[in-house]
DNA sequence: CTGTTAGCGCCTTCAT
DNA sequence: ATGAAGGCGCTAACAG
């Protein structure tokens, strides 16, 4: 059998002998008498008709389609929230476009943007990516509704949903306090991107509100990569001031610093401690178990989500816009000492 | 500034004061003269004009679009698949659409696979999901092109590409009976699905091979997930016929069973063995490395994207399909004790 | 409640 | 090398 043309409304037309407006309407919750109704639903249902959706959206000028731009860089957090976006948008009948800029050659003269602008999306949903930023924000100025998820940019038209990163270094901070440890170092990546630096903001306030001091070669800075943690990690085990704790503020971070650890010989909890992000597999695999700052996956993917939809529907240039922070949650194993008595 | 209509073929012949077909042809590889060309372009650019792809797709009667139809239970290895084949997509000029069927209310009239159809992808990627294998077969059979991803399923007209998993559980067996043991399990998971069968009879043939025998009470079979893991492990600890090596055959399982493992007091490695599945991360992290068989997650993905390529291009219901093996890759760590001496 | 009509933006003959 | 015209499948007035 060859590749069977899809069936249209003229098909079933054909069939019921109705008009194509009334099979519209059968399609678009518009009244047609229950008799008309079932000849349509048997006509469909012997041609295996669907609604064409490319014919739908040129027609009604909107797509019922959302863009997901990912980063070049990305781990398992990032890909779980798109797949909670994408189960959250679907049963608001909105479907997802996804497209990365991995392995672009930056002459490409369309990037992930232009594929996805030019297949006429409703929204964007963007994951971190300094490179898009430009297009990014023209493209929200133009009137596309944008969400950033995990990051925002001063001055860019964009809502953003994300993690409450400040409260997250502080909790894990505070943790550490709590535990008596003096020498406290942080692995706080990339200091370029919003969440980073929140997040070793709101970890510094901890340790200096409770009286805690930390100096300058304890703050380790570098791109959110496995081997920047590693390093980073493996630089302030050979310190001088060498810290008796140290926090992972992200996952690849994280990787890379028990890698280390690991590589040293120091026992976990116990020669060296940690607290790290993101992983809840992770945390439960590692011996003794990972204490780590987990974040609310399908919270954030479900409020980016109804951000989208609402913003969709507004169908506006809003005046202001949005910054949901949802807390996480520390999830407390047995990898920090505790230094009392 | 309100929403900005997108600009159309109309806004440059109104610039530029050539016809639609010179335009088209322009968009399209057509002879036309630099003159105009440059014409065309300069009033693009002023416009920030995009083709649109709908509109084009509707015309054309193809989509350029592929949809990738996701599992409920996912995992990692599956999304980083997912990952890699959008982006050898979208160097072929193939865009993306993801679907899941996660949250599905059963009644719920459009499922995933028919979201995408309604969209008129021009082909579709599967990642395991026995749910929906009846609607696939029926999409399958009506000429749209079709390729598995992980798995395979007798008598579907569809592609397939994935791990060479007999091998790859053959590498495994033989790793193990290198290593002296000869009370071995095996954590198989569930085996309705083609994959999890083909790495237990790969496994259990290395060790056949080798003169080893593997009873039925060692061979522990179940979800793919990380509870089945635990308490499968759990079990198998607790066994009269204890097993002084075990082999997860999943990710899921292997997350599962080191858990139980550190649950249970054990040093890996020495008071018992154990090689895992898929995640090269996990197998950095755990004290000792974790030998684990390492799966060739960009080549899975370039073969499917390549295979659904060529399938588009077709155009015809071919004759056979192909089940494409790639080797996979063990990574040796040190949590296989050898009982040799 | 149903039918007629006129496009949405683009591509494709067919002329010129 | 360019232009004119028709239609892909669907929806949104507007009549009836």
């Amino acid at each position: 059998m060859a590749t069977r043309n899809a069936a249209t409304y003229k098909d079933i037309q054909r069939i019921t002998g109705l008009s194509l407006a009334t099979i519209s309407k059968f399609y678009n919750g518009g009244n047609v008498l229950a008799a008309n109704r079932g000849l349509i639903e048997a006509a469909a249902e012997s041609l295996s008709y669907r609604v064409n959706a490319n014919a739908s959206s040129l027609r009604r000028g909107t797509s019922g389609t959302v863009g997901v731009l990912l980063p070049t860089l990305l781990n398992a957090f990032h890909l779980l929230v798109i797949v909670g976006v994408e189960k959250h948008l679907r049963e608001q009948g909105i479907s997802v476009l996804v497209s990365s800029n991995e392995g672009e050659s930056a002459r490409g003269a369309s990037n992930a943007l232009d594929v996805l602008l030019g297949r006429q999306v409703d929204g964007i949903i963007a994951v971190p990516a300094a490179s898009d930023l430009d297009a990014l924000a023209r493209a929200a100025e133009s009137g596309i509704p944008v969400v950033t998820i995990d990051w925002w940019e001063e001055g860019l038209h964009a809502d953003s949903v994300s993690l409450d990163n400040v409260d997250a270094g502080w909790v894990v901070g505070q943790h550490i306090v709590d535990h008596g440890h003096q020498q406290i170092g942080i692995l706080a990546g990339d200091q370029s991107i919003s969440t980073m630096r929140e997040r070793r903001d709101g970890f510094i306030r901890a340790l200096t509100h409770n009286g805690r001091t930390i100096t300058d070669d304890l703050i380790m800075t570098g791109p959110l990569t496995v081997d920047s943690g590693y390093s980073n990690t493996m630089q302030l085990l050979a310190s001088h001031s060498r810290p008796t704790v140290l926090f992972a503020a992200n996952y690849d971070l994280t990787v890379g610093a028990l890698i280390a650890i690991n590589e040293s010989g120091l026992r976990l909890g116990a020669d060296i401690s940690m607290v790290g992000f993101d992983s809840v597999e992770l945390s439960r695999v590692t011996r003794p178990n990972l204490t780590i700052l987990a974040q609310p996956i399908d919270a954030i993917a479900e409020v980016a989500a109804r951000t989208m939809k609402t913003r969709i529907e507004e169908n506006g240039q809003p005046s202001s816009f949005t910054k949901e922070r949802i807390p996480g949650t520390l999830i407390v194993g047995a990898s920090v000492a505790s230094l009392h008595e």
